[in-house]
This record gives structure tokens, sequence and C-alpha cells, in this order.
DNA sequence: GTCTATACGCCGATAGAC
DNA sequence: GTCTATCGGCGTATAGAC
């Protein structure tokens, strides 16, 4: 027997149109019209595997928690250490993390309560192991380095919703991280 | 004879609400009705000094270019470095410049196109400084730093609109600056 | 499970009184 | 200069057909 919740695919494909939404033109922009018409559904439609907007909302959360926790195990674990790992990732590369990051943030942007609080904890873990790295007292300039890698992406994504080359400047920032190291 | 345009006391009420509206509880929340509501005016009164939305928009950027550029000013001419006092100065302050900076920070966020390349511009004279001060490779890990300072003010900023003690940790910034410098 | 139709409130903006 | 009244449009959500 296959008793075990399947996930509907339309419910999925709802969700990665409002995560991209977000990324690419706002939060003010991924209205449930939009989220419907992108993800191919009507909104009746999306409104029946979401029962309202916050629903969607907390299932966007539900995504960031579990790809999170993935990456900061192996961000634990990195070879090259937690730090340098950090950097590396905060630099948008498109991935399954990057995306639900950057599309929560715009939810922050709005002041939307339940996500500034998530966010204030995931800030928290990097920090937890950043400073198991590079020491206390450097990890919070690690951690504002990588931060201020999404920012500017943020800044530098028009509202086409192109990602522009961000990837100048890594180099900088990971010889940075050694010079802060030790 | 004073023909010189005196600026109205209600216009600047009015655009010093909106500003408000926008750090405190973000871009949806920063409506018509709710900025004149603050500002002590009908929507009408609103209306008659600001045209449109955009208008209104139109001079808070303006403001950010005149504060930015007093700023710039005093970053250029610093006695501690440049860095130093760039890093000194992205610590929320409730200045002036700290207030319409995150408020245009909010715009940015929505997509707000004209918003996000002015603030492609900020980072950009930003940048020059700092490569001035601590060479071309070090300047943007720097910015960098002075951003997440930002960003995370904007975590920790609740729907309530205060903002909590964040000056913890800009010591190690500091500490992190002189390492880089050179 | 997905659609259409519709209710309803809020937002930006206009018209015009005072 | 500032207000009230009002409009059109959009955004969220409900009801109910298929």
């Amino acid at each position: 027997m296959e008793a075990m919740a399947r996930k509907p695919v339309a419910r999925e494909a709802i969700l990665d149109a409002f995560e991209a939404l977000l990324i690419a033109e706002g939060e003010r922009a991924a209205t449930l019209d939009a989220v419907a018409a992108r993800a191919g559904v009507s909104k009746g439609g999306l409104l029946y595997h979401f029962p309202n907007k916050e629903a969607m909302i907390a299932v966007l959360l539900e995504r960031l928690d579990r790809l999170l926790a993935e990456d900061l195990a192996a961000m634990a674990a990195a070879p090259e250490g937690a730090a340098a790992y950090f950097i590396r990732s905060s630099v948008w590369a498109d991935t399954p993390l990057d995306r639900v990051f950057v599309a929560a943030t715009r939810l922050a942007e709005v002041a939307h309560a339940e996500t500034l609080r998530r966010m204030a904890g995931v800030q928290a873990s990097w920090l937890a192991l950043l400073a198991a790295d590079v020491g206390p007292a450097m990890a919070r300039p690690v951690l504002y380095m990588g931060d201020g890698l999404y920012f500017n992406a943020m800044l530098d994504r028009g509202p086409g919703g192109s990602a522009p080359e961000l990837a100048g400047g890594v180099e900088d920032l990971l010889a940075a991280v050694e010079r802060l190291r030790n």
C-alpha cells in the first residue's frame, strides 16, 4: 500500500511559482492571480491547495527550514571550513536554498512577522557555526559579508528578474575571510 | 523679498510619515491613507502636496541623494579612515541618512525600478571611497560588512518598529576592518 | 481537483466644496 | 491648503458548477 501522503504535483508547481515571483518581482507582484497564472492553474485551483495566502507562506517557510537544515549539516562538515563554505554558498547560484532564502527575505522586507522570526533564527544558526570556525569575534564580520552578498544580489536584480554576474569579488571575500581567521 | 520657495511644513511632515511607515512596517503598509493619517492630514490634503505616490517616492529619493552626498564628503575626510567611518555609520543610529536609506531599501525590495538604480549608484560611491582607503581587493568585503549590518537591522526590527540594540559587535567589525587594511 | 462567478474591501486617484 | 465624497481597479477570499 502507498498510504503515505503523495504530494500533488500542482501544489509544488504553485509553490515554485510563488517563490519565483517573489524573487523576480518582489512581494507586491506575488499576488494570487499572478501565482496562479504562472503555475498554470486558476485562482480557484490555487485556493484549493492553499486555503489562503498565509498557508502558502507557511509552506514556503517549511521549505526554507528543510533546505537550511541540510545546508547547515554540509556547512559544519565542509573540509574548507564553515566560513569559506558559507561565503561560497552565499553567492547567488540559483540553488533551491538560494531561491527560498531570497523569497523569504522578500516577505521579511514587508515586515511579515513570522518570516522575520524565522530569518532571525537562520542568522543565529549560521553565526554559531561560524563562531566555531573563526572564533566568536570574527563570526559576525563573516556573517555580514555573506549577508551583504545577498543584499547586493537583490540590488543588481532588475525588474526583469535576471541575476547578473555577481561572482566577481568572491575571491576577494574568501581572501578576506582567510585574513580574519586565526 | 522672500521669493525663494519656502517649503510648506506639511510637505516635510508627510514625507517623514512616509519614511517612518516604510521603516517600521514595510512598503505594503505605507499606503496613502496610512501616510496621511500619520502625518495628520487627510488623503486629499496629501495629494495636494504630492500629485501621486510616485512623486512622493521621487522626493524621498532626492532626500536620499542629498543626505548621501553630505555623508560621502564626511566619509572621504574622516580622520579614522573611510572604512572605519563607513562601518561605524552603518550601525543603526536613527540618523536622517539611516532613515532614508532604510526607507529606500524597502522600496528597492519590492523591485521599484528607479530606486534600484539609485541604490546601485549609492553602493558604487561607497565602494570607490572604500577602495581608496583599504585597496580595491578589500573594498568589497568591507562594503558587504556594512550592508550586512543594515540587513540585520531590518531582521531585528519587528513589526512594532522598535530598533533593538544592534551595536553589539561593531567593535568586532572595526577590528576585522583593521585586519583587512594594508 | 480544477474552474467560473461573484462578493467585498482596500488602494490610488479625481472632483469639487470650503 | 485642506477636506469630503466618490470612482475604477485590483487583491483576497467564498460559493458552487463541473
